[in-house]
DNA sequence: AAATTTCTTTACATTTTCTTAACAACAATA
DNA sequence: TATTGTTGTTAAGAAAATGTAAAGAAATTT
């Protein structure tokens, strides 16, 4: 299964047709006709991608994209707008609402998928709810981890460090940015303390603690 | 200054009003119009985003693009194609060499500046920043170096003066000016230090090394 | 409320980096 | 050639940063 994919679209035309096409190309799928329907679909699932029909009756596309892009939660699922006409002004719009790519209608079954593909290598790195990085593989849901399948006990502190070093592979976090990412924005916590979160992270996470590296005078990274 | 952003595209009328719109939106642009001058251009420059028209004469637009996401230090600069018929099959082609957005001509200035505000925004969370001169390539995100592809140790003086000096090839700075810049304002710190931190950092760059030239009597410059 | 876990700080050992000073090398000038 | 001033380099101590254990504080669970 390559990916879960949402669509929203209320030509059940079209709707059978991407379906069809996306399912051939190994991605399964969940249709709806209307936006309220997949808004209540989106509070208990996380799909990898939304193709978006823009011109849905009742509550409007335009809404849609807004609410997906403005949630925390879900700003991170790319979406694909559909749309009949090609409408300049609303594209300029969407875009900077947070749209990912467009298709204008008629479209290729190719140019579909080549655009989902697409998308969906940009987005691979941001989205999901489980990392996997360097044999290290995090259950953010189940706040669970595992190295090289064995799983080990992570507090919660250490979760969230490991998690944005995860998410990040390779780039330096200063022990402020750190503390502001892990801890919030109005800690008044110590900057060593960080390095001793750091040391008890690195000894539980065996051999793939040494993927932690201090970087002199600036702070920490993972690299895988 | 937003950005900097490379055009590749023939027809000089549409090269100029490309350029006229991202100067009015706060980029700045470099011009070409083929390829391979944009070629050349790349091995000492690294643009923001690249703007190309697909129907160039000479070395294709194909080629071009297929270059440039082939190459490690390229591969994370963002292209937006142009071009004059919306010719499918090559959409779909190019989005998988890695293509990241199309514009169709003829396109409103509002689209452009939308999509191009829009790609930017994407990859500005995942192409970190990187600095390439002259073979020495600067991770700025993760602290680290490679020189022809090799990866050296640098502290984070050293890291701070290097980082000068590329991103101002063949400026002197005088020892005041790199105390200044990477020590901080309120330094105390003897202008030898600097000579001894160069030392270092030569050394440590290997025949690349000698790129950085002592100016007599004034301060240091880097030299491709 | 006791027990347990987790967190924060502190202290000290260790490691890394920085700065200075000394001297060598070099160039320009008288 | 001697002189002077500048740059290159090394080495050593100083300074700063990091690693980690231990202990009390805080939070959580039982």
């Amino acid at each position: 299964m390559r990916g879960n994919i949402l669509i929203v679209e209320d030509d059940s035309h079209i709707a059978d047709l991407i379906e069809f096409t996306l399912n051939n190309a190994g991605y399964s799928t969940v249709k709806f006709d209307n936006a309220n329907d997949a808004l209540i679909f989106l509070n208990t699932n996380k799909p990898d991608l939304i193709v978006l029909d823009l011109m849905l009756p009742g509550l409007q596309g335009e809404d849609f994209i807004r609410f997906v892009k403005g949630r925390e939660e879900f700003k991170n699922i790319p979406v694909l707008i559909v749309t009949a006409k090609s409408h300049e002004d609303l594209f300029a719009k969407l875009l900077n609402e947070g749209a990912d790519d467009f298709l204008v209608k008629p479209f290729s079954v190719k140019v579909l998928i080549a655009k989902i593909n697409a998308i969906l290598r940009r987005f691979n790195r941001a989205s999901s709810n489980r990392i996997v990085v360097d044999g290290i593989e995090m259950d953010l849901e189940g706040f669970e981890v595992y190295v090289d399948g064995v799983p080990i006990e992570l507090t919660k502190t250490e979760f969230g460090i490991l998690r944005m070093f995860l998410e990040n592979p390779n780039k330096v976090f200063t022990r402020e940015e750190i503390l502001f990412k892990v801890w919030g924005d109005d800690t008044d916590i110590g900057d060593r303390t960080v390095d001793v979160h750091v040391s008890k992270l690195r000894k539980k996470l065996m051999d793939k603690g040494k993927n932690i590296k201090s970087v002199p005078k600036v702070g920490y990274k993972f690299r895988p």
